[in-house]
DNA sequence: TTGATATTTCCACAATTATCGAATAATTGG
DNA sequence: CCAATTATTCGATAATTGTGGAAATATCAA
C-alpha cells in the first residue's frame, strides 16, 4: 500500500465517526478563525476527554490544524486536505473517457495532490 | 444524529479501509460498465470471502451498485453518492463568506444532496 | 507564587470491525 | 439433470476503535 493511500485512509477514517463528522462540519462552517476546544465541546456536548481524543485523531490525520492562543487551543478545518482527498478518490475517473457517466464529479480529477 | 449524517458516516467508513479504498478507485476507473466480483478479486489479490465482505459493506453504504449478469455479479461506483458526500462535508462552508480561504473547495457546497 | 482556567494524557473496559477457510447458494452450458 | 463456475454466508478469532473519570500539564492574571 502506498503512502498516499495510507494518508487518505486516515483522513476518511477520521471523518467516519459521529462526533468527528459533526466536529469537522462545525469547523468548516467556522472558517479560517477556527474554534477553541472548549467552544467545540460546548457546541457538540461531548466530554472533554473524549473530544480531546477525537481532535488528536483528526489532527494526526491532517484534516484539521491546531494553534495555541493563550490558554486555548484553536482548531480549524484543512480545506486543502479535503480537496486532495476527493482528487485521490476520483483519480483517472472512467479511465479518462470524455463522455463519462458523471462528468461533474469526474472533472475534479487532476486538480489536487495528496501531500 | 440525523439520517443524512448516518448515511455519510457509513459511506466514509466504507471508504476508510485499505481494500475497500483500492476497490472503489478501481471501480471509479472502470466506469459505467463496472467489474465482476471475480475480476476485482484477481485485480486486488484478496480472498473471495474477504472481498465479498467488503463489497457487501460498500453496497450497504450506497457507494457502489450491483447487478447480476449471468453467473457474475457486476459492481460499479456510484458517482452521485460521491458528490453528495462532498456536498455534505462542505455545507455552508465558511458560514457563506464570499472571500473564503479556499474558494475552490467551498464553492462545491450547495450542488448536491444526500439522498 | 498561587489559584483559576483550558485542555490533554492515562487507563481500563466496551463495542465494533476485519480475516479467511469451509460450507452453501445461484446460474448456466451440455 | 449434472457438473462446473461464480460468488455469498457462516463462524471463530484477531485487531482496532471509542468512552469518560481522574490525574497531569500548560498558561495566565493578580
Amino acid at each position: 500500500m502506498d503512502q498516499a493511500a495510507v494518508k487518505v485512509i486516515e483522513a476518511l477514517g477520521a471523518l467516519a465517526q459521529e462526533h468527528r463528522l459533526a466536529l469537522f462540519r462545525l469547523l468548516v462552517q467556522a472558517g479560517e478563525s477556527g474554534m477553541s476546544a472548549g467552544a467545540i465541546a460546548t457546541a457538540l456536548d461531548v466530554p472533554a476527554s473524549s473530544l480531546s481524543f477525537h481532535l488528536a485523531h483528526m489532527e494526526r490525520a491532517g484534516i484539521v490544524q491546531r494553534l495555541r492562543r493563550g490558554r486555548s487551543l484553536i482548531y480549524s478545518a484543512d480545506y486543502a486536505a479535503m480537496s486532495a482527498l476527493v482528487g485521490y478518490l476520483m483519480e483517472n475517473c472512467c479511465a479518462g473517457d470524455a463522455n463519462c457517466a458523471s462528468s461533474s464529479t469526474c472533472s475534479t480529477t487532476e486538480e489536487s495532490q495528496v501531500a
